[in-house]
DNA sequence: CGCCACATTGGACTTTGTCCAAGTAAGGGG
DNA sequence: CCCCTTACTTGGACAAAGTCCAATGTGGCG
């Protein structure tokens, strides 16, 4: 995980002890958090911290690729720290939970040229829906 | 389009002037509107109807499963009118428009019984991500 | 044609996120 | 080791999208 600290110091962050408190809550969590969530957390560990800087730092993190972000609901985005492994979510239509998926074959490919319409499309988002074991048990 | 009207009567609707503008501004688009844009098309129509009202009959609209809520980011949802041809979308990661597409492949069957965990799989949504043609000469 | 259950209205409220001016501190140069 | 520059943080105001509710209106059955 300092591996995460490590890569953000070498392109020119500045370290400063909200940044790190946000990288740890992201680190910490295989689940897929809100900005709220993880702003809680943070203030947890550090009292002071404000929403605008979680804010802030979940947005660089984004554009630096470190972290992706994921609008399956209508609710607030969520903040997948798995940003370097490519995958997609499987997400239950009544508890709302999400699991990371690795489907195989490659969407981008499916779409052909006379389907982009001159887009530049440089990205896909997969998104399963379906009823847990849980939800299904009840 | 009265097709579209016949069947909510037949449903159990009371077709007030409210729910009949709403009904024919989705008809009337093939785009994919915000509840905003219909309510702003609405009003054009008949300038005494509220935003709530349209919230609520688009609402019931999804809910009957002749509209599709699209929430491709933190945005406003988008209401798409097609809700009887399957189809994916491409989107414009600058301004929000949306287009339909039709890939070639099936995702449903890329996701192995290994990486489903044990959920009952119904549904698979895709969301290509790029820059429209406007965006990229702006 | 009258009634009443269902619909509509507008405004207050909530949630999620953005913006900004002023204060603070990281870390390289001396 | 300290200072200076500059990037970062802060809190509060603001904005956008959507929900809720009590009062009012009305479609359509009988």
């Amino acid at each position: 995980m300092s591996d995460l600290l490590e890569r953000l110091r070498g392109r020119g962050w500045r370290m400063t002890a909200q940044r790190r408190v946000v990288a740890e809550v992201l680190d910490g969590e295989h689940v897929h958090l809100t900005a709220d969530e993880v702003h809680a957390r943070a203030v947890a560990k550090l009292p002071e911290i404000s929403r605008a800087t979680v804010y802030n730092t979940l947005g660089e993190l984004v554009s630096l690729g470190e972290v992706l972000e994921v609008a399956t609901d209508k609710r607030a985005k969520r903040y997948d720290p798995n940003a370097h492994r490519p995958h997609h979510h499987l997400v239950c239509a009544r508890c709302g939970a999400i699991r990371d998926v690795h489907p195989d074959g490659n969407p981008l490919a499916d779409l052909p040229e006379s389907e982009r319409f001159g887009f530049m499309v440089s990205d896909v988002e997969v998104t399963y829906r379906g009823v847990c074991p849980n939800c299904a048990a009840a």
